[in-house]
DNA sequence: CTGAAAGCGCTTACAG
DNA sequence: CTGAAAGCGCTTACAG
């Protein structure tokens, strides 16, 4: 069971070399008597193919390279799992990593996953990245597929969740309830993500009449944490706000202990939206309001994009907006009427 | 800018290019000029090594093969993503994968990362593994770290939480809260995971002369909607307990919403504590009492063991059960008086 | 329908 | 301290 080359196949078969790598590649025209034959002995044999090899002579890999901003934050917990799945479901493995928002980390990576041969790329491109960011890519010729966060670069395929619907459902919902003064708690400025989110919510504010109030909109890091202070420092200000739209649900979930620490009841005295619908969202006490965005199609799709990159060799890029959805739970209510 | 060989860099630099390999490599004797000649040239290039010619001659990887059984799972996530980071910060990229506890698809994945030409591997083995299922890396001499499932297995390094340890802390906050009728739920019996926390769990009850109610061990998956409906059984069967030791977090949100549906009130009616400390389940409300058991310290350690073994070729093994801690929060209290 | 031969980009003894 | 040459395991024109 020591490793095995495709010599020691042939010789068992009987056959040359060229004609184990033809059968095994499905190449060529052989007839079914020695495909068998090969086939046999690979199996018994124990036979697996040199990767290494085959990508050296041949420069075709079987390798997705996936770089994320931290994959440890379920949104891409779920899109990177959905990804391997269908990448593996398809003959190819992934190569995952975090940028954790570092652009220098994220063109180490990069540079790291060109030497190993990755055949392609699957970016979640860190704050701050560019078109050029990705040239050593296109230098080398390697399809990339660019989610989540538009970078309008015209030579990868973007697949993304719909941020400005996202932020017309939200805000739609809210005003919907009576909500006037709705402050936005948390996500980086610097991406497309946070401002198309934000130019959503304009939208429905000035469509109704109504006015966006600057000091209510407090963009920052998608955390807990964030959620929890700005909320706090919120109610200290005395500033007057009725519902809050939050960057996720980990942000939502900070948002609310916040409140509650400041002696606020969720939905009765102030409304929480989040973004995500995580599975604890659901169970949650209330429950959480929150927009789907469905990270494993995101994930699926651009898994599907490079794999068609790969394969068609068409330099058509497509860009996917995905659709997503409201859901209405407990923790957002009807403004009270104390107002 | 497109893709340069060592010989562009030997040319440019004026070399041949076995001096242009041992520089690049940090091998043999060179002179620190031609040394800087060559890095030189090698940067201005912008050449890149290639990883599968390397790896087909030398047959050194800078490669790992991780397998978990779902990294969407957040406490997955965590170790994974920990793991990614040590990897790489040692030069090392992580190919990984999710077996989906599906002993089928971890063969397939351990094949086609073989053939990839992984160096090694971190895997947590899927439900249903055991020291036969990993022949195929010690056939060829792979070096593998089993993480978080031991699996009692000579040949690989072991790193997890003190899962015994888990259910003593546990068990042993509830008793002196003054429970007597604990239930637990969630986790697949055979995995070696759940029946540690098992033992701990009746270690303590004996050992205050109390005694462990079948009926109240229910096992399963370890998902948010099992816990929610045996919580809801729980209660509709009548049976009588007080606290609840859930297999995670998840499980706990889970058992917490069917608790709530049923009427009871968290902690005043029923204590609930978890495992795995996710960063909601401190801001969740009730805030949950959970024991933390650190996935990105086992990430970390897992990689830095597979690291080890890939320079030291020590066939030392080495098991590492990392320490755990209670977190009490406010799901669970003192059993009320009234029984 | 099948085989012999070249070569992908490296590393590594071996000379010198 | 540095170079020429062999070879890792494949794939791919090219013959036949």
């Amino acid at each position: 069971m020591t490793k095995k080359s495709i010599r020691d196949v042939a010789m068992r078969a009987g056959v040359s070399v060229s004609t184990v790598s033809l059968v095994l590649n499905g190449k060529g025209r052989i007839s079914e008597a020695t495909r068998k034959k090969v086939r046999d002995a690979a199996n018994t044999l124990g036979f697996i193919l040199d990767h290494s090899a085959s990508k050296l002579r041949s420069g075709q890999s079987t390798l997705f390279g996936v770089i994320v901003n931290d994959f440890s934050n379920p949104f891409f917990a779920e899109l990177s799992a959905a990804l391997e799945t269908e990448a593996f479901a398809n003959g190819y493995l992934t190569v995952l990593a975090n940028s954790n928002d570092d652009l220098h980390r994220q063109g180490k990576l990069i540079e790291a996953m060109v030497g190993l041969g990755v055949g392609g790329f699957v970016i979640c491109p860190a704050a701050g990245s560019s078109s050029e960011t990705f040239e050593l890519i296109r230098a080398r010729s390697l399809p990339y597929v660019i989610c989540v966060r538009d970078l309008q670069d015209e030579n990868a395929d973007f697949i993304g969740a719909d941020d400005y619907q996202c932020g017309v459902f939200a805000s739609k919902h809210l005003v919907d309830l009576g909500h006037k003064n709705i402050a936005m708690i948390g996500g980086f400025q610097e991406l497309a993500t946070t401002r198309h989110r934000i130019a959503g919510f304009r939208e429905v504010i000035d469509s109704r009449g109504l006015s966006v109030q600057k000091e209510l909109i407090l963009p920052g890091p998608p955390t807990l944490e964030f959620g929890r202070e700005m909320a706090i420092r919120l109610v200290q200000s005395g500033q007057k706000f009725t519902a809050v739209f939050c960057y996720n649900d980990i942000v939502a979930v900070g948002v609310c202990a916040g409140l509650r620490s400041s002696g606020k009841k969720i939905a009765e005295d102030i409304s929480v939206i989040g973004v995500d619908n995580l599975p604890e969202s659901e169970a949650a006490f209330p429950s959480l309001t929150t927009v789907e965005i469905y990270p494993r199609s995101i994930g699926r799709r651009s898994a599907e994009a490079l794999i068609k990159a790969l394969k068609n060799k068409s330099n058509r890029k497509e860009k996917v907006i995905l659709p997503l959805q409201l859901i209405a739970r407990a923790s957002t209510a009807k403004v009270s009427a104390e107002e």
